[in-house]
DNA sequence: CTGAAAGCGCTTACAG
DNA sequence: CTGAAAGCGCTTACAG
């Protein structure tokens, strides 16, 4: 292994300053064209490669950005939400194309995440994905605020929330595909999810729900709604509690595909066929839930457009462009569980 | 937004020089110990973190792993192959446990990747992965060996390969699934997948299921395999040239379970049943395999061991420790697509 | 146990 | 258009 080439090697070799050699392969127009393509040919020919260290430290920038993946502590040890998964590629092709390093890494939400790679100049900015306990999210999030450290979010668009956020209109997603199902004919509902305010996501998804089924009055009083994070496992236990009751609803809607599986799975043990005695539908579209039995209702969020808008809103933030929250549109995407007229 | 304190801020608060800040901060013995403690405490009231890049220029170290995903030219333009994907839980957390971050990128297989990231001195060593032509791959290992890269790739054992592999008994797996099958019965066979050196991986697994025929005689003369890349789209294709032959054989025998998706839905649009008139086998055990219908019989390769091992084996090389290769036993995974007896 | 000093490899005013 | 010099914020011999 030969020593690694320095900017002053190549001085040595092209017989100018340091200086020039650094602004020749900046492609500065102060050098003269010809001097700099000699440089550029000596340096390729050495494989130099600038050293980011040096010269983050020098510029106090790092081109590089943070991705955290923060997780309910009860999600399986390795792995990641599917839906965030995958945001990841477009995470990772944007960040290229706009010249940016990625850094991921998985936050504990009860870890002490003070911004660690801003703060370290490891990164320009970060970008926080994940579930979790909005109560506790909250106070880091306005920590994170008051550090002047550059965040971008995925979320629910909250008029007071600090920072920014990119979400996607979780309150028209719940109400798109509970209008759907009433207009398949069907007269009563359940919803399984956490549907309070340290879950706004899902919260705003039981409110679109909520709201369709009380324009129908269909909101009877004995409606009933069971809490589960978003696992496969939390749905099939709030399955249990629900198949205990006197009577199956017509549909159970869910605040997440991963919710939904569980419910089917719950389901297939039952004598109940899906979804000739009861509909399901999910959220997300995650990529399993197009395979699953019978093939899912759910609701898409866009995740490519996602991923290049956190990744560009976060690169505006870091250039101190302004910058705002943004909200896509949820796509409602009929599958076979939600049964037909 | 407050200035960022240096370690020079501190010493002129703890009344102690700057050289002091840094060794106490580094939990250096050779710092008194109440001075130590005194000075951390000042760090934390600060909210001081050290400059990554200062720390790494001086140290020449990164304490950082970089991670190339690279793909075939064909697959989709932010999809990352899900295999893959299904080992970035392990590799974050193995990372995170041995302290050191992680920056994920795309590579084009056609791309100029000369271990930029290594070379610029972002990342102490390099993960690689990827299905790919490994007749071009090669060629760019082993330009990365000379130049004395860490690197560490999952894939197949080669004898003569350049660098260190992690990989999975691809010969076994094709063996045992092949021969559940002809113990379950089944007397014809075809074959989906590239077999030719270019993809060592799939040529393996064609080679455990072409000597498990023999051994029992069921290698016939007309025996066929067609080409396939690992993707939906090139299952679906494959199977339409099989669809056209005169008979189907009893079994379709995928090199991925991508591929067995693909044949799963074209064979949806003909009269054949899957497994009562013709059984289908995967690999690699992707999540959506368990809920394909049916449900794909297929060969699990332990995503979260290899992940573990790929970080582990990489950073024992960044230390100049020996590594060697390592081949993991692969696992049979049977489902309801082969059919049973 | 502590401090003064050198130096990691760059970028960029400053001067010419 | 080019060079000499300062300095980014650390770590670590060296000296005491």
């Amino acid at each position: 292994m030969k020593e690694k080439a320095t900017s002053f090697d190549i001085a040595h070799i092209a017989g100018v300053s340091q200086s020039t050699v650094s602004r020749a392969l900046n492609n500065s127009p102060l050098v003269n064209l010809e001097t700099r393509q000699r440089i550029q040919q000596i340096a390729r020919d050495l494989n130099y490669k600038v050293d980011k260290n040096a010269s983050n430290l020098r510029k106090q920038k790092s081109n590089t950005i943070a991705l955290l993946l923060f997780e309910d502590p009860t999600s399986d040890d390795s792995m990641i939400n599917p839906f965030f998964l995958s945001m990841l590629g477009s995470i990772t092709r944007a960040c290229a194309t706009a010249g940016y390093d990625l850094l991921v890494s998985f936050q504990n939400l009860d870890d002490d995440w003070h911004a660690e790679f801003e703060d370290s100049n490891k990164a320009d900015g970060i970008i926080l994905l994940g579930y979790g306990d909005y109560t506790a999210y909250r106070t880091k999030l306005a920590q994170l605020e008051e550090q002047g450290t550059h965040f971008v979010r995925w979320g629910a668009h909250d008029e007071n929330h600090p920072g920014v956020s990119i979400g996607c209109d979780n309150y028209q997603g719940g109400r798109d595909v509970t209008e759907h199902l009433i207009g398949l004919g069907h007269k009563t509902f359940a919803f399984i999810g956490d549907a309070q305010s340290h879950a706004p996501e899902f919260q705003a998804r039981f409110m679109g729900y909520q709201d369709a089924l009380k324009k129908h009055g269909l909101l009877c009083a004995n409606h009933r709604q069971f809490n589960a994070i978003s696992t496969e496992d939390a749905g099939y236990e709030a399955s249990q509690l629900l198949l205990n009751e006197d009577n199956l609803p017509d549909v159970i809607v869910c605040a997440s595909d991963l919710i939904a599986l569980g419910v089917l799975k719950a389901l297939r043990q039952t004598s109940f066929r899906v979804p000739e005695d009861v509909a399901v539908v999910g959220y997300d579209n995650i990529p399993v839930s197009a395979f699953a039995t019978p093939a899912l209702t759910t609701v898409r969020q866009n995740t490519k457009r996602a991923g290049e808008l956190l990744v560009t809103t976060l690169i505006k933030a870091i250039n101190k462009e302004p910058v705002e929250d943004y909200l896509m549109p949820a796509e409602l995407i009929v599958r076979q569980s939600c049964g037909s007229k």
